[in-house]
DNA sequence: GCGCTTATTGGACGATTGCGCAATATCGTC
DNA sequence: GACGATATTGCGCAATCGTCCAATAAGCGC
C-alpha cells in the first residue's frame, strides 16, 4: 500500500490531467462508466469538481480518456508479450491467456458500457472504435506474420481477426452481463478452437 | 396515418400496461435504454407520469418490460417462421435472414444497452439473460433436430448455438455501434459460413 | 520580497432524475 | 341517480446531473 508521493498541493498540469483519469479509472471501476460523475471523480482525487472541467471540455472526454487508459494498458500488454513470442502460434497463444483476464471482469463491463454509450457519447464512441481498430490490427499482423512464414493458414487474415475478435466479445459479453450457463472456460476453448480451424492449425494447438 | 381507435380516458389495467410498455418501446427506439425517462414515457402517452408509477414499482421494471416486448418479438417471429420450414437447414436459413434485419439497428442497440444497464438495473438484466437464453434454446433444437434426421452434424449442438450467437452479437456490435470497416454483408456472410463449418455443411448452403 | 500566471476552490445555476401522495375524475354497480 | 372503487392527475420532494464562474492561493520569474 505505497502512499502516493507526497502530493503537492499544486500540480503541474500533466500530472493533473493524468491524476484526473486515474481517478476517473477507479471510480468506473467500481461503478461503470455510464454512472461515473464528475463529482464522484473529484470526490475520488479529494479536489474540488470545478477542476476536473479546467482540464476538460465535457465529462464525455474525461470517460473517453478514462477509457482509453484502460483498453490502452490491456491491449499494450498483450501486444508487448506477443511481441517477444518466436512464432505466431506462440504469439497466438499470448492473445488467448491475456485477452481473457479471468479476475478483471471490470475492465470488459467497461467495454459493454462504451459499445452501448457509443450511441449517445460522441468521444467514447471514437475511442472505443479506435481501439477496437487496434485489436483487430494486432490480431491481424499476428495472423500475416504466421501466414508469412507459413506456419498457419489464412486465406483473408483482416477478416479472420474479426470474426476471433468478435466471438470472443460475444461469449465474454455473456459471461460478465449475464453470468450465464456459459463459462470463462467455454469462452476461452470455444475461441481457441474456433481460432485453430480459422488459421488451419490441428486442435489443441493454441489451448 | 389509422388513428388510435378513440382512446378512452380511462383504461383497462390491461390495456394500460400494455399502452406504457408500447409508449416506452417508442421511447426507447428514439433514446435507447438507458437514457429512457419517466417522463418521457408520460409524454408519449400523453398522460403524467405518475400514471407509470401506478403501473410499476421502478423504472427498472418499465424497460425491462419494454425490452422484454421488443426482444420477444422478434424472437417470435423468428421462431414462427423457422417453425413452418420444411427442414432443418432451411430453417437456419430463415435463422440468419431474420436475426439481421438491416433496418432495424436500433433493436440491437436495445440488446447492447441491456447488456450494459445489466450491471446496474437488475430486472433489465432479468430479462436480457432471459431472452438470450432462449434465442440460444431456440438454435439449439434447430440443430439438434438437424442431426436427428441427419441433415446436419454437430457434436454439441448446445455450444454451437452459443458460438454462433455470439459471433453474430460479438459482429453486429461492431457494425451498430462503430460503424466500422466490418459492414452488414460481412456479418451475414462470416456469420453463415461459420455456422456452415460448425454444423457440417458445404458451403453456401446457408447463403 | 513582488507581481504575474494559473491551478484550485466552492458554490451557484438550471435542468433533470425516480418516486410519492393528496386531490380529482371516471367508471361499474346498486 | 348516488355510491364505492380506482384510474388518473399534477405537483412536490429530495437528490443528482453537467457546466460555469468569480474568488482564492500557490508557484515561478524577476
Amino acid at each position: 500500500m505505497a502512499a502516493p508521493p507526497a502530493l503537492p498541493k499544486r500540480m503541474s498540469p500533466a500530472d493533473r490531467r493524468e491524476a484526473i483519469v486515474a481517478a476517473t479509472v477507479e471510480v468506473a471501476r467500481r461503478k461503470g462508466l455510464a454512472s461515473t460523475t464528475v463529482r464522484d471523480v473529484a470526490a475520488e482525487m479529494g479536489t474540488s469538481s470545478g477542476l476536473i472541467h479546467h482540464y476538460f471540455e465535457s465529462m464525455d472526454d474525461v470517460l473517453a480518456a478514462a477509457f482509453e487508459v484502460v483498453a490502452r494498458q490491456d491491449l499494450a500488454v498483450s501486444a508487448a508479450l506477443m511481441g517477444e513470442a518466436t512464432s505466431a502460434v506462440e504469439a497466438l497463444r499470448i492473445f488467448f491467456r491475456t485477452y481473457t483476464p479471468a479476475d478483471k471482469d471490470w475492465a470488459f463491463q467497461l467495454w459493454l458500457d462504451a459499445w452501448a454509450e457509443a450511441a449517445r457519447r460522441p468521444a467514447v464512441q471514437a475511442t472505443s472504435r479506435r481501439l477496437n481498430l487496434e485489436w483487430q490490427g494486432l490480431l491481424e499482423g499476428t495472423i500475416r506474420s504466421g501466414v508469412a512464414d507459413a506456419s498457419l493458414l489464412c486465406p483473408d487474415p483482416a477478416g479472420a481477426a474479426w470474426r476471433i475478435l468478435s466471438l470472443l466479445d460475444g461469449l465474454a459479453l455473456q459471461v460478465v452481463a449475464h453470468g450465464t450457463t456459459v463459462t470463462r472456460a467455454d469462452v476461452v476453448a470455444w475461441s481457441t478452437a474456433a481460432a485453430e480451424r480459422e488459421l488451419g492449425l490441428s486442435a489443441g494447438v493454441l489451448g
